[in-house]
DNA sequence: CAATCCCATTTTTTT
DNA sequence: AATGGGATTG
């Protein structure tokens, strides 16, 4: 690296590129350039201080920034490409180490272990708590796996969880999450905790990696260090036990994954980790203008768990905050769609985006974009690879590699439907569990040893060949040419064109099978990978990741979330209302409005140009129309910083509309008003008897009763669909 | 065994 | 409003 491409750094800047090693901290704020500092310090460590590629581990918070970073320190270096360069998200590491040392583990894990996706784990549990005969209505999947995951994450495992059990909750969970490693284990899989704790286990128990790694990695640089949690920090710590020289580069007032088990005390300790750490902060922002810069300080200046940082900016001027006040959900949107085509006279569609907080609010924006012809593209929500006809094809490339992948194979035994049914299906889980051996095994013994009636029995040897088929050319053919193997050898394009039209219609269905093909030959030439690779970087994919950078010029809509990192010229962030943003669910503690806090800063950062709040005086919630206030952070900012806009042209065109909800609002208020059910009511429902009424919420046709039942306890109901009288 | 219908639950954020 | 699971029917 040239003296002249250090010239263009700050002086902050190029002290934290240059700094000379050890444990380094680099506060980074919200368009400091860290991404830029992190890529000049790769070049610097390879060119300057002649560290060979090989020996650098960078972590990135997602695999979209991975390759940007490569293909930044690649042009920095003019060179084409850097292959031996480590740079990945922990989990891509984690799985890389695992491919290459699992069997050290000592476990019954192989190399073509399945990494299991969020679906698949979600769909295991239930299926377990099932099989327990557990269905209380407390006890959901969703909570029993993230129980499960805390608890992994919190380096604690079935055992001990089962017995530091306590609560019925807790109890509830304790036999499922032994079931659910079990499970896993006799299926090769590993699910996204998985990854870290075992690569974490690897290298604290056998010595002999450990020192592989910690000796290759002479320089570790890790992104977005506020989001780490326990297992990553500890990893960081043995990888970089015997060279020391740690980066790590952060923003504590951006940290909003701690839902997710991120540790937000790991940034705010390190100093006390790592004593002769050298602490820079970067402070100067080159991305927003000055009154977005302001607006989003005095927002982030009312949390308390900070190390502090005062962003500037040397930009002058600039248009004031825009904040809108819209009287629905469906006149937010409008406002949107307009301002976004008002802005493209002088931004590109690709240039703007919207953030919400949660996926379900993107629909308003959707349909408003449609309305106006404007291009948009959701990031995240429902994701390409969770399509069904694409598990479907996936799930059959993953019980190629790894025949042990139980739950792949039962997703496909009977897709294309081939006369296998429940029964049958049944059976040959009973036959694994007698012979003990795995699923597939005794679907072989069962055709093998003639114990099925003939239909069922013939459905399975069909089955069986196009697994067999498929098994040999695994290893021999690529990706998108083993995939169209398997659609021809199934009939799956057949049996989607014959489909019932229950889903989506056939053609679209198609279209994304077309897709993924020609994603695996992108793949195939860009990174000449196998199918393994190929599956794990499916697996591993994050929301942001389907970005095309180029592709389209397109609006993105997304949640704050999925925004993290990235910058946009016009940014309109929506629905901050109360229960909102922050939203309900966090609002009990102080510290859950704090990361709401944070994630609305994050918001409003990724802002350079131009920055519209919106919010709506009425939304629709589960179909419901429900009174809403705007968020408290609102009067966090102040006012001379904030421009109230109700649009001229805006109030013109939707004045009808608007005193329309009005009306509707006033006749749904006084309809709520009617006595039918009042708290203390008695009520009359023909399935579950008679109770009485303990509270209503919502209005109109979405009006919710709750019943205490005589003899059923208590109960949610819609007022007008289930068939509820009042007594 | 497969297709269809009906009901219940869902929505916080995701590697 | 939508999806998915379960029960029922063909």
């Amino acid at each position: 690296m040239t003296s002249t491409t250090l010239d263009a750094l700050n002086p902050d800047q190029k002290r934290a590129v240059t700094s000379l090693g050890g444990a380094a901290l680099v506060l980074a704020g919200a368009g400091s350039g860290k991404t830029r500092v992190i890529a000049h310090r790769i070049a610097h460590l390879i060119t300057d201080r002649h560290v060979s590629p090989h020996n650098i581990l960078a972590v990135t918070f997602t695999n979209k920034a991975a390759g940007e970073m490569r293909e930044r320190v690649a042009t920095l270096l003019n060179k084409p490409a850097l292959p031996f360069l480590w740079i990945g998200t922990f989990h891509a590491v984690c799985a890389r180490i695992l491919r290459a040392d699992v069997q050290a583990l000592g476990s019954r894990y192989t190399r073509d272990f399945t990494i299991l996706d969020a679906g698949d784990a979600s769909g295991l549990v239930r299926h377990l708590l099932r099989d327990r005969g557990i269905s209380d209505r407390n006890i959901q999947p969703r909570a029993v796996l993230s129980a499960i995951s805390r608890a992994k994450t919190g380096g604690m495992d079935a055992e001990t969880f089962a017995e530091k059990a306590y609560g019925h909750f807790a109890q509830s969970v304790a036999p499922v999450y032994r079931d659910y490693e079990r499970r896993l284990l006799d299926s090769n899989s590993m699910d996204f905790d998985d990854l870290l704790v075992l690569a974490l286990r690897l290298i604290e128990e056998r010595e002999e990696v450990r020192r592989r790694y910690a000796e290759q990695f002479q320089h570790i640089l890790v992104d977005e260090y506020q989001d780490t949690n326990r297992i990553q920090y500890n990893l960081l710590r043995h990888l970089s036990g015997r060279w020391g020289n740690l980066f790590a580069v952060g923003d504590e007032d951006q940290s909003i994954y701690h839902w997710r088990g991120a540790d937000l005390q790991n940034i705010l300790d390190f100093q006390r980790d790592f004593p002769q750490a050298e602490v820079i902060k970067l402070e100067r922002n080159y991305r927003s203008a000055r009154p977005i810069l302001e607006a989003a300080n005095h927002l982030v200046s009312h949390n308390t768990r900070r190390l502090g940082k005062s962003l500037w900016t040397e930009r002058e001027g600039g248009p004031a905050v825009k904040l809108f006040a819209a009287p629905t959900d469906r006149e937010e949107a409008a406002f949107a769609a307009d301002t976004l085509r008002a802005m493209n006279a002088r931004y590109t569609w690709r240039q703007m985006a919207v953030l919400y907080r949660t996926n379900a609010q993107s629909r308003s924006f959707e349909e408003a974009c449609l309305n106006r012809n404007i291009p948009y593209q959701v990031v995240g929500g429902l994701k390409f690879y969770e399509r069904k006809e694409v598990k479907d094809l996936l799930a059959y490339l993953r019980l190629g590699l790894n025949p042990l992948d139980r739950l792949a194979l039962l997703r496909i035994l009977n897709v294309p439907t081939r006369g296998i049914g429940k029964g049958t299906v049944d059976q040959m889980e009973r036959l694994a569990v007698e012979r003990g051996t795995s699923l597939l095994e005794a679907v072989r013994l069962a055709v093998a040893e003639e114990l099925l009636p003939t239909r069922s029995r013939l459905a399975l040897q069909g089955f069986l060949e196009i697994l067999d088929g498929l098994r040999t050319r695994v290893a021999t053919t690529q990706p998108a040419a083993l995939t169209e193997w398997v659609l021809s050898a199934t009939g799956y394009v057949e049996y989607l064109t014959g489909l019932s039209e229950a889903g989506p219609d056939p053609e679209s269905r198609i279209e994304n099978i077309r897709e993924l093909v020609s994603a695996m030959r992108e793949f195939e030439n860009q990174e000449q990978g196998d199918l393994r690779l190929f599956l794990e970087r499916q697996a591993l994919a994050s929301d942001q990741d389907q970005i095309k950078d180029g592709a389209l010029d397109a609006v993105k809509l997304m949640t704050l979330h999925a925004a993290k990192g990235l910058e946009f010229p016009v940014v309109l962030l929506c629905g901050l209302e109360q229960d909102l943003m922050p939203h309900v669910l966090s609002a009990n503690s102080e510290e859950g409005v704090e990361e709401e806090r944070r994630l609305c800063y994050v918001g409003m950062t990724r802002a350079m140009d131009a920055l519209f709040l919106s919010w709506a005086r009425q939304r629709y919630v589960f179909g419901v129309p429900q009174g809403r206030l705007p968020s408290p952070f609102l009067r966090e900012i102040p006012s001379a910083l904030l421009e109230e806009v109700g649009g001229v042209a805006y109030e013109e065109r939707s004045s009808s509309l608007h005193e329309a909800a009005l009306l509707l609002e006033r006749a749904q208020q006084a309809r709520a008003k009617e006595p039918a059910f009042r708290p203390g009511g008695r009520v009359h429902h023909p399935k579950y008897g008679f109770g009485i009424v303990l509270s209503t919420e919502g209005q109109g046709d979405g009006l919710k009763v709750t019943v205490s039942f005589n003899r059923f306890g208590r109960k949610k109901l819609l007022a007008n669909l289930a068939k509820l009288e009042p007594v």
